[in-house]
Formats: structure tokens, C-alpha cells, sequence
RNA sequence: CCAGGGGGCCGGGCAGCCGCGCUAUCCGCAAGGGUAUCGAGGAAAGUCCGGGCUCCACGAAACAAGGGUGGCGGGUAAUGCCCGCCGGGGGUGACCCCAGGGAAAGUGCCACAGAGAGCAGACCGCCUUCCGGGCCUGACGAAGGAUCGGUAAGGUAAGGGUGAAAGGGUGCGGUAAGAGCGCACCGGGGGGCUGGUAACAGCACCCGCAUGGCAAACCCCACCCGGAGCAAGACCGAAUAGGGGCGGCGCGCGCUUCGGCGCAGGCGUGUUUCGCGCUGGACCGCCCGGGUUGGUUGCUUGAGCCGCGCCGCAAGGCCCGGCCUAGAGGAAUGGCUGCCGAUGCGGAUACGGUCUCUUCUGGGAUACCGUCCGCGCUACAGAACCCGGCUUACAGGCCCCCUGGCGAA
């Protein structure tokens, strides 16, 4: 089955609340879609880089979940890797490595803590 | 060969595997799948100018306001772009640079320094006169001469000094010293003639020169400009809830805690009165508009590209023939591997060039070129309605023309 991509924003928000796992090059939020096809979403922000970085950031998550999700993937979930400054140009076979490692912690429900409400040094 | 100037172009290639998007086609009830073609740039960028296109506004035009442009002629859909020419400046030269209209229309500014900066000015200096000192000729007098000093009177704008700029420049004459005071040349101004479409240039004549700079200060002059942008704009439109109008008919009154209740009325039953049931305010049809969400269109055939020919110094224009070349929408054109190419560094090699000796068999020298190996590097950057420009970014590489110098002929 052909994983779908992710065009709402509202699917987005839905999935900061689920699983998430911090690599090196990116994050990886895993939120379950209740019976929905599996589907993925990419999101790298301006802070990144200009449109050029952005979208070459994009095409190589792109190529990557194209090559793990249909094995590596979990069913019924909404998978959405946030881009990080590190990632930019960053070794694709690290990227691949790391990418399945994230998806089998996901896998096993084991996320890294979510983001408190107060991250920053806010008094 | 070295140094330099101008212009144009490319910016990885091939193969394999795994993938993506549009379209066409085939299979399938459908979901989906198979096959095939095509699929980023010279700047797609910055969004700085100019247009097309769309909507809005508007009777035409002029004026005002605001903004822009600024030598002349041409090119163009148009421009602030491009080409040619003119003027000024720089360079030995090829060439390069210029915001290059008006300063006797007016207003304003010209800091600091300096004596003086816009009806110029006199600090040092120079000169004359005056006063004083000694000296020389004479005689220690009168008179004369050169010289020194002065807080005196005047002349001067050559020289020094200040400054971004000091009221033309150089030379000769002239003078007490000087000065366009006079003269020659250069510069400047004036009207004229000639050439040129014009900017402008040339020529002779006249005027000793009479009014500096800043207009990217205000301003004046000439010319140009309506606004917003494809998220422009056009169309389609499900379910649910609900709004407005018209019509079909009888469509009313009172109370209300706004949920309704009562009456009148209507329909059915019934010969009628009375009664009972239902209804008691909906229903139906048509039209219009709004919101949410979605879809289609605009969307790629165009000031298009390629080639031959013609016109033009050129920018460019014209004729004929041929071609169709990305159309996405959280946004496709990607990832990996191998070989090759280009380039940098390091290493190996005397096999081939190269140099040299020679008994003409060959010997020797050299890492400059070739060859081989390893490692590194392979940029700037991603279409979003479409064009024409400008500007900026860019690893590396290729081609053409020209200039100066050196060498050879």
C-alpha cells in the first residue's frame, strides 16, 4: 500500500501530540490515524534555510520515507519528520540509519519526552 | 611568449537500479496497476524598471498635485534598456568612465583655514613718499648716492601663505613696483557664414575679459505616468442549517414565561343547527443572494524557437520554410552506484617526446610534456500567469576579435 501525504494542517497539529523522536538530522512524530492509509508529511521551517535548502531538505526526507516507510512504517499513523539545522547535506546513509532506528522506537511506543509548554528560559 | 582590453558560449556525459509529476493509452465495476513520451535556469534569484493580460475607476481633453526621466538621433509593445554618434575626463594603446538640460528668472548654501569667499581682499612681501641712524662722494656744511630701521602715509596683486575654489593661462613688453596696462598664442564671450537630420564641429571677424561653484539644495524648462494585481478574474456547485422576493390559495385576532395556548377560519363526517376528528400555519413551485468546503478555468501558441535570404554601421526589422519545447499546487524534475570527462595536489616511471655524446650499434641527462596510480574538488542556485531589460551570485572551462612589449622572419 502507497503511503499518502499529508496536506492539512490540522493533521499536522494532531501530530505534535503523538510519539516523537529526536535524531540527529530531524524529528520524527508518529501519531496514530485511526484507520486511515499510512500517510507522512514533511515540515522544515524558515529558520532552515532560503527555499533552495528547504526544498532539497524536502526531496531527500522524501526519498527517505519512500524507501523505509513501506516496510518500516507502522500502520494506521501519521508520520511527520521535522527537519533540523544539523540534517542540511547531512550523510544520507547516516539519514537512512537513522530514520530506521526512529521508526522501531516508534514502533515499540518508546518516544523521547514532548516538548514542556515552558522550553525556554521564560520567568 | 608575457601583460592587457572587448565580446560570445558552456556549465558535466553515459549506463544501471529504486522513485516522483503531467499527458496519452491499455487492463479493471472500483480502488488501483502496466506501458510510453516529456519534465528547471543563465541567472528560474533580487522584485529594481518596462509591457502584455485581468478587474476596478473614468465622457474626451486640459490643468493641478505627486512621482519619474534628462546630450542628439535611432531601435522597440515599451523602458530608466539597447545601438550609433556628439561633448567632457582617464589610459602609450586596444578601450574605459560621466546624473551630460538651465547658475545674467529668483531664493539659499560655500564649513574649517585664511587678510580676503560674492557690490572681493592687503597678513608676509614688493615699490614710492615721509621720519630716523650710521656709511660713501663732498668738507664733519649744502646737495647727491646706496643701505638699514619705523607703531607713518600711500600704491600694488607678480611672488609667499590659506583653501575644494582667490575674479582667465603662458611668454614678451611695460612700470617706482605691478596689473589685459599693451601685444602674441591658448582659453572665454558675441553675432555671422559653412557642414551636419541633430547634439555639435570648423572658419574668419569683433570684444581685453564684463556676472566662480553647488540644481543626487529649493527651483525653472522639456517629456512620460489612472489604481490594483493570477491570492487578478471567470465558472460550477453536493449534504445540512438558514435568509430574501414572487406566485398558488382562506392566511386573521387575543394572551404568552416565546416552548406554546385559546378563538375565528379551513378540511372530513353530516340534510341543517349542534357536535366530533384533523389542521390551526404550514405546504408547493420559481427566482435571487451570502457563508464553509471542494472542483474547473485563467495556464501556457508566444512581442515564441530554429534555418535560408534580404535591408541596416549597429541595436534591430522583413520575407519564406520548419518546429511545439515543464505546467506543479504542503508544490513533481530526486536518491544511490559504476565508468568516463574536466581540474588541483602528491607520488611512480626513463616506455614515447625533449636535450646531449657517438665508433651510427648505441650510451648518457632530465620529472618540463605525455603515460600510470592515489586522494581531493565539481559552483551559484529550484519554474509558480507570461514576456523584454537591469542588477546581483557563480567551482571550473571553451571560442573569437583587438592592443602594448619582447623574439623570429
Amino acid at each position: 500500500m502507497k503511503p499518502s501525504v499529508l496536506s492539512r494542517r490540522a493533521d499536522f497539529l494532531a501530530a505534535n501530540r503523538g510519539l516523537r523522536v529526536a535524531r540527529p538530522g530531524f524529528v520524527l512524530l508518529v501519531n496514530p490515524n485511526g484507520g486511515d492509509a499510512m500517510r507522512y508529511g514533511i515540515t522544515v521551517t524558515k529558520k532552515i534555510g532560503n527555499a533552495v535548502v528547504r526544498n532539497r531538505m524536502k526531496r531527500r526526507f522524501r526519498a527517505l520515507l519512500r524507501e523505509l516507510l513501506p516496510q518500516q512504517g507502522i500502520a494506521s499513523a501519521d508520520h511527520v519528520l521535522i527537519g533540523r539545522e544539523t540534517g542540511i547535506e547531512r550523510d544520507f546513509g547516516k539519514l537512512r540509519e537513522e530514520l530506521a532506528m526512529a521508526l522501531s522506537r516508534a514502533a515499540q511506543g518508546k518516544g523521547d519526552p514532548p516538548r514542556k509548554n515552558v522550553p525556554r528560559k521564560r520567568r
